[in-house]
DNA sequence: AAGTCAAATAAGAATAATTATCTTTTAAGA
DNA sequence: TCTTAAAAGATAATTATTCTTATTTGACTT
C-alpha cells in the first residue's frame, strides 16, 4: 500500500510525518499515541507531540484511521481497514482482533435510520481463555 | 428500577453517593462526567471528582453501567441497558441511540472465538439528516 | 444494638492526556 | 519560481484521570 496516494484520496497533504505515522502505524497493527511518539523521534528527532495529535486528529477525522477506544485500555489507532472487532481481555489486558462482518450488519441499519455511516467500532470484553481458566482455580 | 438491588446485585456495597450517581445516569440517559459531577454536587456538596472516577470504574467493572467513546467527543456514561448502537454526528454533534440487537449479532462471534462477551459497544458516526442538507448546500 | 473490618469517601496533590497559541517552515498549485 | 493555506515546532494551558493519606461508613458478626 502506498501512503502517499492514501493520503491524497484524503484530502489530505502528503508530509513526511504523515507518512513515517503510517507507516509505523500500519507496522505495527495499532499502536498508541505514546508509542507512536517513541518510535517516530527515533525518525523525526524533532516532531512534537502536537504534529502528532494534529495529524492523528485530522486522519480521524476523513476516517483514514480509526480509534479504538475501550474501558480502562488505552486508546489506539489504526489504519482503517475492513471492519473487525476488537476483543479486550479484562484481566490480563491482551488484545485481539476478531474478523466481522459489520457491512452486513449495518445494511439493516441504514434501512431504518436515514444516516450515512462513516465509521464503526466494536469492542467487547471479557476473559481470554487463559485467564478464564486462572479465575476458575482461585 | 431499584438502585440498591441493581448494585448488590453487582457485588458493590450500596452508598448514597452510588445511589445518586445512578439516579443521575438514568435521569439523563447518558451523560459526562463533566456534567455527573455538576450534578452531584448540587445533592452532596462535598464530594471529590476521585470518588466519581473510582465509583464509575468500579460499576464499569461489573458492567452496571457501561462507557461510551466516541472519537472527539467527550465519552460518557450510560445504566446497561439492552444493546444499541451510538451514533454521532461528525457535524454538529448530536449523539441519538439506535436500536441494535447485538446478541444475535455476537451468538456468532462467541461460536467462533471460545471468548466470552461481556460488554460491548458500537458507535456509528456520520452526518445526520440536517447536516447533510446544510452541507450540500455549500 | 455494639463491634469489626474491608471498602468507600474526601481533599488535594500528582500525573497523564489533549488542545491552544504563536512563530517558522513547507507542500502544492498558479 | 511565487504565493498561500496548511503543517510543523515549541511551549503553555487546559482537561482528564489517578494516587495518597486520613477519616468515615456499610455490611456482617456476635
Amino acid at each position: 500500500m502506498n501512503y502517499e496516494t492514501l493520503l491524497k484520496q484524503h484530502q489530505l497533504k502528503v508530509t513526511p510525518q504523515r507518512v513515517g505515522i503510517l507507516e509505523m502505524m500500519d507496522g505495527a497493527g495499532h499502536i498508541t499515541i505514546e508509542n507512536l511518539f517513541e518510535q517516530i523521534k527515533k525518525r523525526f528527532t524533532s516532531i512534537s507531540l502536537a504534529t502528532l495529535y494534529k495529524n492523528i486528529n485530522s486522519m480521524l477525522d476523513t476516517s483514514l484511521i480509526t480509534e479504538v477506544k475501550a474501558p480502562r485500555y488505552k486508546t489506539h489507532y489504526e489504519i482503517t481497514k475492513e471492519s473487525h472487532a476488537h476483543f479486550v481481555c479484562t484481566s490480563c489486558g491482551q488484545h485481539k482482533d476478531i474478523a466481522f462482518d459489520m457491512n452486513t450488519l449495518c445494511k439493516n441499519l441504514v434501512d431504518e435510520i436515514t444516516y450515512e455511516v462513516a465509521t464503526t467500532s466494536v469492542i467487547l470484553s471479557g476473559l481470554c481463555p487463559k485467564c478464564k481458566i486462572l479465575k476458575k482455580m482461585l
